[in-house]
RNA sequence: GGCUCCUUAGUUCAAGGGAUAGAACGAAGGUUUCCUAAACCUUAAAUCCGAGUUCGAGUCUCGGAGGGGCUACCA
C-alpha cells in the first residue's frame, strides 16, 4: 500500500528540483486543498518564489504544468494567487479503495520492536474513583491502544498507592467507628466503604483540633495534637514494624479497595499488564541516593537530609531523603523508573499523571539526567489538563466530587431510558438491550472525555447529561449500527459485491475514499501527540461524512448491479474503519441501536 | 512574590505560520409514500486588549487584562 502523502510531496519535489534545482524539500508546503476549491492537493509556492525569481501565479503554473506532464496521476491543476491546486485522478483513488478493501489490518503500522511502559490510573486505596480518574484512565488506556496501533510493544502498569499515613486514616476510623462493617453487611463497594471511613477520620479530626482551640491551643499546635491524628501517626509506624494486627487490618481493607476498583475497571474496559503496589517500592531509590552523593550531584545537610540543587536549571533545591533517612515521593519514583528501565529493557517510559505534576516530573527527568541516565531523556509526562466543574475545581470537603460509578450508571441509564423512548430496542432481548445500552452510555462518556485534547482543562457540567446527538459517540456509533443493518439486509438478498470497482465513482464517493486513505496518518498523528482527540475528530468526520452521502444515494435500491457493490463496498469499509478508530478509544460499536 | 499553563460564536470543543477561522449543543426555520429522524438540510453567531516579526498571525515575540496550576522533611 503506497503512502499517499510521500507520494505526492515525491512528486513536487521532483518538479522543484527539476525547475529551480530546489534540493532541500523543506521549503516544500503541502496540504489538502480545502473543500471550498476545486483539487486534492495544494502546494503553497511562496517558499519557492527566491529560487524561481518569478511572482507566486507564475511559478505554481509553471509547477503546476510541469507536474501534470511527468505525472500520469495527476490529471490537472488550478492557480490561485500563490496556491497551486493539483487534481488526482479518479482512477487513483479506485485503485486506493480496493487497497483498503484487501488490507487485513488497515490502519496499523508493522511492528517497530520499540518497547513503551505507560503508567496509568495510579489510584490512592483510600478514596473511590472520580471523574479525575476517569479521564486519567481513559487517556492511558487509549494511548495505550493507540501505540500498540503504530506498531510499539506496550506494557500498560499501575501503581497503586497503597500505603502511607492517609491509608492509616481510614483504617483507624474503621476500628474507632465502624464496628465490624464489611462490605458484605453494609452492602456498599469496597472503595466505597473505606472511602467512607476516611470522610469519617476527617469529621472526628476536625471536632477534636476544634475543642483543642476552644480550649485554648494554637491551631497549628492542635493540628498535630490531636489524638486521633496521633493514633494514626501510631499505626503507620507499627505498619512499618509489620505489626501483625495492623498489617493483617491493612490487607484486609485493601482487599475490599481492590474489588470495588475491579469493577470499575472492568465497566471502563481499561486493563494493566502489571500492577505495582507502592507498600513494595517505596524503598526503591535510596541507593540512587548513595549514588548522586558519590557522584557529588547531591549533596546532604547538617541535619543529614539531602538534597539536589537544582537552582542552575531554573529550578529550586529539592529534597531526595529525609533527615531521619525516610524517602519521599521523588526518591520512590528515581527508584521505580530505574528498576523499570532496567527490568523491561524499556525505550520509552510514558506517565499519565496530571498537569498539577509538571514540576514534580521536570525534577524526577533532570535528577536522573544529572545522575549520568540517558534515557531520562525517554521519559515523558503525558501531563493532562484537570476536568473542571462549572463552579471550578471538584473538592470533596464541599461534595463536588463526581464518583466514577455514579457516572457510569447514569449514562447507561440515560442511554437505556433514550432508547425505550426511542423504540431503538423494540424486539431485543433483555440482554441485549442491556448490552447496547451500555455500549451507547459508556461510548457517550468516553467519547465525550477523549474528543478533547488531552493537554487542555475541561469542563464538565453534571447538570446537563452528556450529549447523545451531534459530535458524540453515539452518533458515531449510530452511523456503524445502521451500515451494518443495510449490510445485513444485502446478505438477505443474497447480494454479491465482486464487481464493486467496476462502478464509476461520484464526486461524494471519492471524497469518502479520501477519507478512508487518511486513517492510517491518523493513527500515525495520534501516536506522536499522544493523543486520542485526533482520532475522535476523525471518526466523527468519516461518520459526518458518509451520513451526508447516505442520505442522498441510495445503496440497495440502485438498479446497476457494479453501483450497487461499489456503494455497499464503500458502506463495509466505512463501518470497518468506524470500528477501528473507536476501538482506539476504547469504544465498542453496536450492530444496532 | 517566583515559575508555569490557559483565554476562539450564548455554551462546549476544532483549526500542522497559509486561502473566506470549522463543528456540536442551544436559537430560528425546513426534510420521513424512500436502506434506522440517535439522521439530513438552511440561517444568525467568535480569535481578551495593544504593539511587533512575516508576502501571510488564532497560531511566533514583547507588553497589558482575566483565570488555572506549582512553589511541603504530603503522596
Amino acid at each position: 500500500m503506497i503512502n499517499i502523502e510521500e507520494f505526492i510531496s515525491g512528486v513536487v519535489a521532483n518538479a522543484a528540483k527539476e525547475l529551480y534545482g530546489i534540493e532541500d524539500s523543506s521549503s516544500l508546503q503541502i496540504q489538502k486543498t480545502r473543500k471550498e476549491f476545486e483539487g486534492d492537493y495544494t502546494v503553497v509556492v511562496f517558499g519557492l518564489l527566491r529560487a524561481s525569481r518569478k511572482s507566486p501565479e507564475a511559478t505554481a503554473t509553471e509547477l503546476g504544468e510541469k507536474i501534470v506532464a511527468s505525472t500520469p496521476e495527476i490529471k490537472g491543476f488550478n492557480v490561485i494567487k500563490g496556491f497551486l491546486n493539483l487534481s488526482v485522478d479518479t482512477s487513483f483513488w479506485a485503485a486506493r479503495f480496493g487497497e483498503i478493501v484487501a488490507s487485513e489490518n488497515y490502519g496499523m503500522a508493522p511492528a517497530t520492536g520499540r518497547t513503551i511502559m505507560i503508567e496509568y490510573s495510579s489510584p490512592n486505596t483510600n478514596k473511590p474513583l472520580h471523574l479525575g480518574h476517569i479521564r486519567n484512565n481513559l487517556l492511558g488506556y487509549s494511548v495505550a491502544t493507540i501505540l500498540k496501533a503504530n506498531g510499539h510493544n506496550v506494557i500498560k502498569v499501575n501503581l497503586v498507592n497503597d500505603r502511607g499515613i492517609h491509608i492509616c486514616k481510614s483504617m483507624l476510623a474503621w476500628q474507632l467507628y465502624g464496628n465490624g462493617e464489611t462490605p458484605e453487611t453494609s452492602g456498599m463497594k469496597g472503595d466505597h466503604l473505606v472511602g467512607k471511613y476516611y470522610v469519617e477520620f476527617d469529621k472526628h479530626y476536625k471536632e477534636q483540633i476544634k475543642e483543642l482551640v476552644a480550649n485554648g491551643m494554637s491551631e497549628d499546635d492542635a493540628k498535630k495534637q490531636a489524638p486521633i491524628m496521633l493514633q494514626a501517626q501510631e499505626m503507620l509506624r507499627k505498619w512499618e514494624a509489620k505489626d501483625e494486627a495492623v498489617y493483617s487490618l491493612w490487607e484486609k481493607m485493601n482487599g475490599w479497595v481492590y474489588d470495588g476498583f475491579d469493577v470499575t475497571y472492568k465497566a471502563l474496559g481499561v486493563d494493566f499488564d502489571k500492577v505495582y503496589y507502592e507498600s513494595e517500592t517505596y524503598l526503591l531509590g535510596k541507593s540512587l541516593v548513595e549514588e548522586g552523593l558519590q557522584k557529588g550531584v547531591f549533596f546532604r545537610k547538617e541535619d543529614n537530609s539531602v538534597w539536589i540543587d537544582l537552582e542552575k536549571d531554573g529550578l529550586d533545591q529539592k529534597l531526595l531523603l529525609r533527615g531521619d533517612g525516610t524517602s519521599v515521593y521523588m526518591t520512590q519514583d528515581l527508584g521505580t523508573a530505574l528498576r523499570r528501565f532496567e527490568d523491561n529493557n524499556l525505550d520509552d517510559m510514558i506517565y499519565v499523571v496530571g498537569n498539577e505534576q509538571n514540576y514534580h516530573f521536570q525534577v524526577l527527568k533532570l535528577v536522573l539526567k544529572k545522575l549520568g541516565y540517558a534515557w531520562s531523556d525517554n521519559i515523558f509526562h503525558l501531563s493532562y489538563g484537570m476536568v473542571e466543574l462549572p463552579e471550578g475545581k471538584m473538592k470533596s470537603r464541599e461534595g463536588t466530587v463526581v464518583d466514577a460509578d455514579d457516572l457510569i450508571a447514569d449514562m447507561v441509564g440515560t442511554a437505556r431510558e433514550m432508547s425505550d423512548e426511542l423504540g431503538k430496542l423494540d424486539g431485543c432481548s433483555e440482554q441485549e438491550a442491556a448490552a447496547i445500552s451500555e455500549m451507547v452510555g459508556l461510548g457517550a462518556l468516553k467519547y465525550f472525555i477523549l474528543k478533547v485534547d488531552p493537554k487542555k482543562t475541561m469542563l464538565f457540567d453534571p447538570r446537563e447529561s452528556i450529549d447523545f446527538n451531534g459530535n458524540t459517540g453515539p452518533f458515531i456509533q449510530y452511523t456503524h449500527a445502521r451500515i451494518r443493518s443495510i449490510l445485513r439486509k444485502a446478505e438477505e438478498a443474497g447480494i454479491t459485491t465482486g464487481d464493486y470497482l467496476d462502478a464509476p465513482l461520484l464526486a461524494e464517493e471519492v471524497e469518502l475514499i479520501k477519507t478512508l486513505t487518511e486513517y492510517p496518518a491518523s493513527v500515525r498523528t495520534a501516536a506522536q501527540q499522544f493523543a486520542p482527540s485526533v482520532i475522535a475528530a476523525y471518526a466523527y468526520d468519516l461518520a459526518k461524512q458518509f451520513n451526508g452521502y447516505y442520505h442522498d444515494h441510495s445503496i440497495l435500491k440502485e438498479q446497476h448491479s457494479a453501483t450497487r457493490s461499489m456503494r455497499l463496498m464503500l458502506a463495509e469499509q466505512v463501518a470497518r474503519v468506524i470500528r477501528s478508530a473507536m476501538s482506539l478509544l476504547g469504544i465498542d460499536v453496536p450492530e444496532r441501536m
